[in-house]
This record gives structure tokens, C-alpha cells and sequence, in this order.
DNA sequence: GTTAATAACGTT
DNA sequence: AACGTTATTAAC
């Protein structure tokens, strides 16, 4: 059956489950899930139900690719159903209750991934998310910023490896969340049913013990201070505005204006991937197309949609690899890279033909509390030793690709590491040493290999590098991390695109 | 042939 | 002095 065709309904939430209204995921997957599952999915705790229709209704206010989504109560028992759907109403009965209808079309996407599969680790379906920025203007009744939760499903494989997955967050674990977290008010049913708007929170939560998945949780990638969530009853018109007093905690001032400078891209002229180099640990950023740029340690990207909406994106600097998440799912995980004292950066998105990321510089707050972070030298000389050693990195990979430095040096500062008091400028070095130790292991590697892609690729532009990177690349393996061999490269060479790094 | 350690030296 | 690079070398 082609998605086309079909219209969805969603419904979600009853008095048993409000916390329905908080699953955030890519709507096309879910789509694709539809169409290749079986007609009735069903899950123990879901009480979501989706029909898929034939024929969106056509009407001048949809595309005819479009397809409706509407959302209903749904007070039957816990289950999750795909039905074939009866005749819609005409649009007309329905643009009152659900005139937001064909707005959600442009992006959006259910998943509806089925809860009641063998492995345990999977995910709640709940979800529901909406990529595509929503005119405040045509639907009022749209109030939620988006939020996105999530959670990191460790996955404890062989020889200790440890692969953190990010997955959607469970239904008690978000509404723990809201309420004990971020001290929302309770929520109650008479509040489940939310439509989020945009990326605005995004949540992840991340372990660093196997055995416990829910050790901290991180607010990321909030541009603006939000104060409050108004979450929305479609049928009978309510509204419930959750003030957060917590989020104020997380101020972001907007940095000066003359330090935004975007970038336009065409789809047709970038590779796929995001690319751009991290060199400088400086807070001003320049970009543009096929420029320079630096990027300070808490800068922020910005992704700027056709009307001028933005709304930030989860920026991820560890070592000398700068990750830029153009959206939450890991489809479109997109990453940059550095080169060693190259400068050239490019970027694409996968959806949208243009885009524009803006880089915002980080807040003074935010530094300065990463400054006072002491470092024990000595120790973390002798874990990135010893984690080189077990995953047969050579120094002068390691060296150039995470910390930009030369295989001399790396070699001095992990035999001697001076004392952390005694450091100066130094003290970056070191610092890249430990995000990088920080971060997940999958990260980690395709850091390095990220920055072994990106300088293959600066190889066909630049002779002089040729041998050197094709020995290095060719000779280069990560002996103890299978991972490494499974990821495709993130970023393939477009040989149309002149935006070498 | 590859890697890590080290000496000698340049830059700020 | 602090911090880095390059060239060299010994060990594997």
C-alpha cells in the first residue's frame, strides 16, 4: 500500500495512560512500520490506535501527497491497532476540531513500533513527532514546544563493548521527567492530549553503568528559556498551561547579532553529511559556504527553516570532532569533523533542498563553569594510554585526528603529564583528551573515523597528502571495535561537490 | 614497515 | 617558560 494513499488517524490517551501524550518520534518510520507490519499491532500498554485510510480526503488545503492525521480519544483498553478505516468525514466537519491537520503533513511521521516484541529493550511505540515547523498563526491551538525524549538503551556485547543506543523514552520514565525532574505540575488525563510543535527540549539520558539506564538525564540543544508547556485537550478546547520553573535555570543569551553568520545551501551542490571543522576553541563562529570556521567548545547550530523559524540543534563537540545532530533520529544523524589546519567546511541536510545552520556562541556561564572543571593529568594520561593500547590506535592518529596535535607530543604528554596547575594554554589538550574518553564508544570511534574520511577526501583535492592518507586509511583499523567495520561512512564524497574539508 | 620515545629546535 | 613541531632512532 503506498503512504500516499492513506490517511492516519491517530488517537491517543486515556485516563490510564496520559502519559501518551509525550512520545515523540520520526512519523515516515512509522509510516514504513505501518506498511510493512501486520494490519493489527497491538502492545500491551499502548492504548494508541491508527487507522490508515485510503484517499486522503483532497481538498485545496492539502497536498495531495498529504496525509491527515487526526487524533481522537481513545477510552478502550490498552492496545494498539492498524485498521482499514471507514469513510472520512468531509474536511469541512473536520477542520474544527483538527485544523491543524494538513500542517502536520509536511514532516511529520507515527512510529508505531510494536512494544510487544521479544527483545526487552524495546522501545515504547507511544510516539509522535513533528519535524516540520507549524505555523503559530494558522493553528493558535498548537502551543506545545516540541519535546523529545529519549532514552540510551546500553547494549552490553561481546569483549565489554558497549554500544549506547538512543531510543525513545518510556512512558513512566517521562512523565517522571516532567513531573519530578522538571517539576511539572502533575499530569492529569484531562491533559494528554498534546500535539508538540518544535524542537525546542530535547532530553536524552544517557548511562554511564551498564546496568543502569537512567543515571542522568541532560537537558540539550534549547535555544530559548522555556517557561512553559501548554498542553491542549482538541475536543473539548481546553487548555493546561504547565509552567517550568526549572528550565530557567538553563538561560541562554542571545549572542550579539553580528557574530550569526548563515549559510544557504542547495541539497544539489553539498555531499550528504554534515561537515565542518573544529578548530579553535574560540566563541565566535564564521561560517559560510566552503569557509572557514571555528566553532567555540558550546556553540550551538542553529537550523533555520524557510519562514525564518529556527530552532536549535544538538551540537556535540568532543576532542576535536564536532557533531551536529540535524534531527533526532539516527537516520539523519549528521557529524563534522576537524582537520588538522584545514578549514574547509560544507554542510547539507537530508530533507529539506535548502537550509541554513547558524552558529551561536556560547554563553559566558557556560565556559567558565567548563574552565573551573580540574583535571587529574596524571590519570587521564594513563586511561587514553590505555584505552589506545585496547583499541590499537597509534598515537599519531590519535594525536592528530581527536587532539590536533603531533605524535610527539601526544607521546611527551602521556608519558609526562604535567599537573594540572602547572598547565596553561596546555590545558586544552587535555581537556580534549577526556571528552573524548567521555564519550560513547560508538562516537569515539567514528570520530576517528570521520576525521579518516575527511581526510581521504581532502587527499583527492590535495596531491601533495595523497600517499600519506591512503596509507593511514588503508592501514587504520579499529582491532576491537566491530563497529567501526559496520557503520557506513557518514560522510560519502558527493563528486559533484567542491566543498572539500 | 610501523610505532613510540626523545632530542633538537621554533614560536608565543 | 610553555607548548608545540619535526626528525631521528630503537624496539617490535
Amino acid at each position: 500500500m503506498n503512504v500516499d494513499d492513506y490517511s492516519v488517524v491517530y488517537s491517543q490517551g486515556n485516563e490510564n495512560y496520559p502519559e501518551n501524550a509525550i512520545f515523540i518520534n520520526e512519523i515516515s518510520q512509522g509510516l514504513d512500520i505501518i506498511q510493512n507490519s501486520d494490519k493489527s499491532l497491538k502492545t500491551k500498554e499502548s492504548n494508541i490506535e491508527f487507522r490508515i485510510k485510503e484517499k486522503v480526503v483532497q481538498n485545496e488545503l492539502f497536498n495531495t501527497q498529504d496525509k491527515l492525521i487526526t487524533s481522537a480519544l481513545n477510552n478502550t483498553d490498552t492496545y494498539a491497532t492498524l485498521t482499514p478505516l471507514q469513510t472520512l468525514p468531509p474536511i469541512s466537519t473536520m477542520s474544527e476540531k483538527f485544523l491543524y491537520g494538513s500542517q502536520w503533513n509536511e514532516a511529520c511521521s507515527i512510529d508505531v513500533s510494536n512494544s510487544s516484541s521479544d527483545r526487552n529493550d524495546v522501545i515504547d511505540s507511544r510516539s509522535l513527532s513533528f519535524n516540520t515547523p507549524i505555523n503559530q498563526s494558522h493553528f493558535p491551538k498548537l502551543c506545545i514546544r516540541n519535546i523529545t525524549l529519549q532514552r540510551r538503551q546500553n547494549h552490553n556485547y561481546a569483549d565489554n563493548y558497549m554500544h549506547s543506543e538512543k531510543r525513545k523514552i518510556f512512558p513512566e520514565t517521562a512523565k517522571s521527567i516532567l513531573q519530578d525532574t522538571l517539576r511539572f505540575p502533575v499530569i492529569n488525563n484531562n491533559e494528554v492530549q498534546n500535539i508538540v510543535e518544535k524542537n525546542i527540549l530535547e532530553f536524552t539520558q544517557c548511562s554511564k553503568n551498564k546496568e543502569d539506564n537512567y543515571i542522568n538525564s541532560q537537558i540539550v540543544g534549547h535555544s530559548n528559556p522555556i517557561e512553559e508547556i501548554k498542553f491542549i485537550d482538541d475536543f473539548s478546547s481546553t487548555k493546561t498551561v504547565l509552567t517550568c520553573p526549572s528550565l530557567k535555570k538553563y538561560p541562554v543569551t542571545p549572542p550579539p547579532k553580528e557574530n550569526h553568520k548563515s549559510i544557504s545551501l542547495k541539497k544539489s551542490n553539498v555531499k550528504l553529511g554534515t561537515d565542518c571543522v573544529f578548530e579553535k576553541h574560540v566563541a565566535s563562529t564564521s561560517l559560510g559556504e566552503g569557509a572557514n570556521i571555528e566553532i567555540g567548545r558550546k556553540s550551538q547550530f542553529t537550523k533555520i527553516d524557510e519562514s525564518g523559524n529556527s530552532f536549535p540543534l544538538p551540537l556535540q563537540i568532543t576532542g576535536s570532532t564536532a557533531q551536529v545532530f540535524s534531527d533526532f533520529n539516527e537516520e539523519s544523524f549528521t557529524s563534522s569533523t576537524i582537520s588538522n589546519k584545514g578549514n574547509k567546511c560544507s554542510y547539507s541536510d537530508l530533507k529539506s533542498d535548502t537550509i541554513s545552520y547558524q552558529a551561536v556562541p556560547s554563553t559566558k556561564l557556560q565556559d567558565e563553569a567548563e574552565d573551573r572543571e580540574e583535571i587529574n593529568t596524571k590519570d587521564l594520561a594513563q586511561r587514553i594510554s590505555s584505552e589506545l593500547k585496547r583499541y590499537s590506535i597509534p598515537q599519531a592518529i590519535f594525536a592528530q585526528r581527536v587532539l590536533c596535535r603531533s605524535q610527539g607530543t601526544l607521546s611527551d604528554l602521556l608519558r609526562n603529564p604535567k599537573p594540572w596547575s602547572k598547565l596553561k594554554s596546555g590545558r586544552e589538550t587535555f581537556r580534549r583528551m577526556l571528552k573524548w574518553l567521555q564519550e560513547p564508544e560508538m562516537q569515539r570511534m567514528s570520530s576517528l573515523r570521520l576525521a579518516a574520511a575527511q581526510e581521504q577526501r581532502a587527499c583527492t583535492f590535495v596531491n601533495s597528502k595523497q600517499e600519506f592518507t591512503r596509507i593511514s586509511a588503508d592501514r587504520f583499523s579499529f582491532k576491537n571495535s566491530f563497529h567501526v567495520e559496520c557503520l557506513p561512512l557518514m560522510c560519502t564524497m558527493n563528486t559533484t561537490s567542491n566543498h572539500e574539508c
